[in-house]
DNA sequence: GTGAAGAATGAACACGTTTTCACTTTCCGT
DNA sequence: ACGGAAAGTGAAAACGTGTTCATTCTTCAC
């Protein structure tokens, strides 16, 4: 079997133009991607219906009994004789039967779907919460729907109103600068959201604070330990090299740095504007060291604006890191041990957060009306070598 | 508003217990993580079904038409008189109606969603696949639906037992080492199906092949290039540190690679096992030269192994890259260019290869039977720090 | 053996839409 | 004005399930 690429409607997108002219055996081009489709097609087509999938009908029909007794097959909490239940369970599965979610939703009002919206899927922190995310809710019966907003995190007003006709039974939002007035707008009295970055103690949050169930973090924690250490080390003047202004993220760290660092007698922090990204992280630090006044020590409002730091530091500024100069970061996330890197950072437990985060929305879904519940995380300092 | 820390249900998980005596103004206290939930439970109750949401039977009441007359309000495609789908169309918006996709997906068999199937959300390439395949189905109507499969890239029948009674339209599967046959079983007739990585060449694979619509990258071309300009540097012996053992992608790229360097006139790769990941990418490293023969230069299965592969050079072996040692790197995410690393590596369009996945997934949504196609992508080498 | 309590059962309804199918109205060329 | 085609319209059926409710069957204490 030989074919010859020309053959094909070949797009050409590299600087130069690959060898169309090859001729090589099948087995020796396998720099195919390869995408199957409709790889069911050949099975058999008995048993199905016109749309390809068993109904709990048909599994009713072959097991000699009612529709209904279908149903409470699956549903653990119905009564059905257990023999009665074995025999429907293996019919179901001989028919390869599942309910359909779409249908159960409509009767039950469930959807069992976790609406996620973010910004940026590839941020580091983001990528990571939304894996441990899907693998709890996986756990729990729930599917994650993911959707994209606007990279400013700002919320869309489309993009809520999209995600509403989705029915989804609760939505986490990663979305800043958003009032629970548009939200209500878009979604159901019945649908709990979880904005899902730090508060930014302004006037409407505090107002609608009590009513909700809370997520708590403790930055203190891991935000003194850090001072203390670079303290330790004779760090005086320290920046901090922030995220998109005015989000509660950001918004919560350099607070709290400046209140640890004005209770131990610091000068307040120097603020080098960023925005969570390596790149303008990197131009922040260039920034503040040139035409700016520099620093002992470099605060970053996450492990990615870190590495940028860093980076710049080391490999355009000619400056030692930790000897010149000292960073430390925000979120402990995976590749802030990678050697390059290697850094000083604030930690979240981000399992433990999702776990928690999952508990209090499967709470308040069985139970919307249960009183408000709060649960409080903490931070730890997570030493490693860019503090010394 | 003051409040004291032990009020709360506190659960402490630093190093060193927070100064839970601490009482502080609730506006300096603003290391609250914080969670809304349910919103909207203070807006008007009227206009809202029980559920809370408005339906196409309240618009039409109101806006006196029939219901069937919503729907088509907003169908495109269904002949309405002007005037008429916009007046439906002002009186949803003031309602707040969206139609419900439970029930759309049950009577028209379209859900709008595209299941997607990753082992790890985090890994950097998957992520950026996840980020853009999401805009684009966004943009298309779909919505991304998540879901998690074993670390080990194998699918779980389970999980496609689960998957599939969210009825997705499509699938994508970033999934390794799985039949046909499996696929078919668990899934629908009507479901295509698209793995997401390269394939094997194995028999399997090749028997199905031309049923199926394809998207081809050429490795060839970029291989050529990095091989090329290896050389060019006096490069003679390569080593491959590999990605997981018999993936698909794997497969593809080392099996490149033998291919180009064996028309070169050059010995063959010296192979390092590892799985994509840094950790084993960097192990792989030590035991490469400590153990092993080492080599002029790494060619790594992706570009997060050659973050490993470098680190390992640098920061334990105390070689220099690239004086001592080049590094190549495959995918050119994100991070490569990151001023640590700075990697050469083989590009991936991410973009165009997500945009004529899409372009694949719709046409043949919309008409299932069209015959198979075939559309081809090709790579090309970055040049950056890491060989020169 | 008897009665009552509880478990098991299936018919009918509900969920909110799209699609089909007749029917009515509008439009256009002559 | 006229006929025919096209566009517009709404009643009814369908999608596949969970839930309610009245009925039947089983169990168990006496």
């Amino acid at each position: 079997m030989q074919r010859s690429y020309d053959s094909l409607g070949v797009i050409v997108t590299g600087f130069h133009a690959p060898r169309l002219d090859s001729v090589l055996p099948y087995s020796q081009t396998n720099e195919h991607d390869f995408i199957d489709t409709r790889a069911g097609v050949a099975l058999s087509q008995d048993e199905t219906t016109a749309r390809g999938r068993a109904t709990a009908e048909m599994v009713a029909e072959r097991a000699n009994v009612s529709r209904v007794a279908v149903s409470r097959a699956f549903n653990p909490h119905a009564s059905l004789k257990p023999a009665k239940r074995e025999l429907i369970l293996r019919i179901a599965q001989e028919l390869n039967y599942t309910p359909d979610r779409a249908a159960r939703a409509l009767v039950s009002g469930r959807s069992h779907l976790v609406g996620v919206i973010v910004p940026d899927v590839c941020s580091h922190w983001e990528s990571q919460e939304i894996d441990a995310l899907t693998t709890a809710l996986q756990a729990e019966g729930f599917a994650t729907l993911l959707f994209k907003t606007r990279i400013d995190y700002s919320m869309d007003e489309q993009l809520l109103a999209y995600m509403r006709g989705f029915n989804p039974d609760s939505v986490i939002a990663f979305v800043e600068n958003v009032k629970p007035t548009t939200l209500a707008k878009f979604l159901d009295r019945a649908v709990p959201i979880y904005i899902h970055y730090p508060r930014s103690g302004a006037p409407e949050d505090r107002q609608a604070g009590p009513l909700h169930d809370r997520l708590n973090v403790l930055h203190r924690t891991g935000v003194e330990q850090a001072v203390s250490l670079l303290q330790g080390y004779g760090a005086r003047r320290i920046a901090y090299v922030s995220g998109v202004d005015k989000s509660r993220a950001n918004t919560a760290r350099e607070d709290m740095l400046r209140v640890v660092m004005a209770e131990r007698g610091l000068a307040p922090p120097i603020i080098a504007a960023s925005d969570f990204s390596y790149d303008r992280a990197y131009a922040a630090t260039l920034d503040l060291f040139r035409v700016g006044e520099g620093a002992d020590a470099v605060f970053a409002a996450n492990d990615v604006g870190a590495f940028g730091v860093i980076d710049a530091l080391r490999h355009e500024l000619n400056l030692r890191v930790p000897e010149d100069v000292k960073v430390v970061g925000f979120d402990d996330i995976a590749q802030s041990h990678w050697k390059s890197y290697n850094l000083t950072t604030v930690k979240f437990d981000l399992e433990e957060r999702v776990r928690a985060l999952v508990r209090l929305i499967l709470r308040r879904l069985n139970n919307p009306d249960a009183p408000p519940l709060e649960e409080t995380l903490n931070t730890r300092l997570v030493v490693r070598g860019t503090v010394g």
